[in-house]
DNA sequence: TCTGGGGTCCTAGGACCC
DNA sequence: TCTGGGGTCCTAGGACCC
């Protein structure tokens, strides 16, 4: 039986979310009437859009872009900073009231999530009426819209909510492929980016439709299972199910920074490496894990990056090892070139079973284990500055770097 | 116009073993 | 001494997503 598979998506995301809990909180103007947009602060070099409103797009302003280069397009752009914990809030709002309609839900991102309808048909009817209810119920409810594709998988579901925009419903079937979906740009496509476009085009293929009737063998030889996999999506072939998003199913946490100054000298980056790893440890013993690979990566003033790993014996998942290993790994390899953007990622994940804990070492283990519980449930208490290291005090560095805790949900980088 | 931060997956080359 | 090929593991880097 062919499935009925749902793909929602949030207007301007941040803008929007943005927007309403302005006027939630008495503001006379929407946002959303004018040009604005969601962005960082260039001060701290996190200067760029993060998000637009539709005013905004006749001036050419691009998510990702400079905020100076948007200033230039449109001098009056009202921007705003951003606000993580009311978009995360928002987009729980959002998939509480889609739950009222399927327990098939995958969370693809913050502001996105497929619904598997098959099995709702019988029960709230026609699936295009069902989802112009719940684009209407957003919009009253929760007071910003959606977009809304229809199909028989994920894919196609996807390319089609990004049909019409904002406030609608679209259907791609299968049968309106080669009318909706072909003469769309090639880059249109999702898994189509910056660096396949131009492999692309050189060999002739600009639209959809190009690649969906370009020889199959010659795509491969030219870029491998990737080529594979964007034929098979120019002609919606794609068949994964939506699965239920699992926390446990994430494979690695990370974070990283830039850093309002460069930095030229080892104390410094060290320091930064452990307000990253405090948060990066934190987050993985939260997610009940240990982890057995560490990742340090940095980006230069020039904006050349570099990275290095190493598996470790022992799992671990205490701040003061995953420290240690975050310095060392970049001790190896930094050459004193300034530093933007440090970063510690860790991965190569086991149940943190109790069994494992005292395998080794355990009056060290034990001791670190009990004290990182501690701080964390001090931190979770009260607020995470409530235990804070001393040589952060007037280094410049927060004592804890990096945000995504407790709701976080694994984003998947293609439909599978 | 100097370009964020969170992820996943693939590829290529070298080491090592049989 | 020089020769072969296959498998697996490790690491760096890059492509893609929102």
């Amino acid at each position: 039986m062919e499935k009925i598979i749902f793909h929602i998506d949030v207007n301007s995301a941040y803008l929007s979310w943005e927007a309403v809990y302005r006027l939630q909180q008495g503001d006379e103007l929407d946002l959303r009437t004018i040009p604005s947009a969601v962005g960082g602060d260039p001060v701290k070099r996190h200067g760029i859009i993060l998000a637009k409103s539709l005013p905004a797009k006749p001036y050419k302003i691009q998510t990702g872009e400079s905020l100076m280069a948007a200033f230039q397009k449109c001098p009056f752009l009202t921007v705003v900073p951003p606000h993580y914990d009311l978009y995360l809030r928002s987009s729980n709002a959002l998939i509480e009231l889609i739950g009222e309609y399927s327990a098939q839900i995958q969370r693809y991102s913050i502001d996105e999530c497929f619904v598997d309808f098959t099995d709702m048909v019988a029960l709230f009817g026609d699936p295009i009426e069902t989802a112009h209810v719940i684009r209407e119920r957003i919009k009253r409810e929760l007071g910003f819209t959606v977009s809304i594709g229809i199909s028989s998988n994920k894919l196609l579901a996807k390319v089609a909510s990004d049909l019409k925009k904002p406030d609608a419903v679209t259907t791609l079937f299968p049968e309106e492929i080669a009318t909706k979906m072909w003469p769309l740009p090639v880059e249109e496509l999702f898994m189509v980016g910056r660096a396949t476009v131009p492999k692309l085009n050189f060999l002739g293929i600009e639209t959809i439709g190009d690649l969906a009737n370009y020889d199959l063998e010659v795509l491969k030889t030219a870029l491998k299972s990737h080529g594979v996999l964007i034929w098979n999506y120019a002609n919606g072939i794609e068949n994964s199910d939506v699965k239920k998003s699992n926390r446990l199913a994430i494979k690695s946490i990370g974070n990283s920074s830039t850093i309002p100054f460069d930095i030229d000298n080892r104390r410094e980056a060290h320091l930064m490496l452990l307000s990253l790893s405090e948060m990066v440890a934190m987050r993985l013993r939260d997610s009940q894990y240990l982890a057995r690979l560490v990742s340090v990566s940095y980006k230069t003033h020039a904006f050349n990056s570099t990275g290095h790993q190493k598996k470790f014996e022992i799992p671990t998942d205490h701040t003061s090892e995953i420290y240690g290993y975050a310095k060392k790994l970049f001790d190896e390899i930094w050459d004193g070139t300034p530093i933007r953007h440090l970063g510690v990622r860790v991965s190569e994940f086991c149940e943190n079973d109790f069994v494992q804990l005292h395998l080794f070492d355990e009056f060290t283990t034990q001791k670190n284990n009990r004290l990182d519980r501690v701080i964390d449930e001090l931190r979770g208490r009260f607020e995470p500055k409530a235990i804070m290291r001393g040589s952060f005090i007037g280094s410049g560095i927060k004592p804890m770097t990096g945000g995504v805790g407790e709701d976080d949900f694994p984003l998947m980088s293609s439909i599978l």
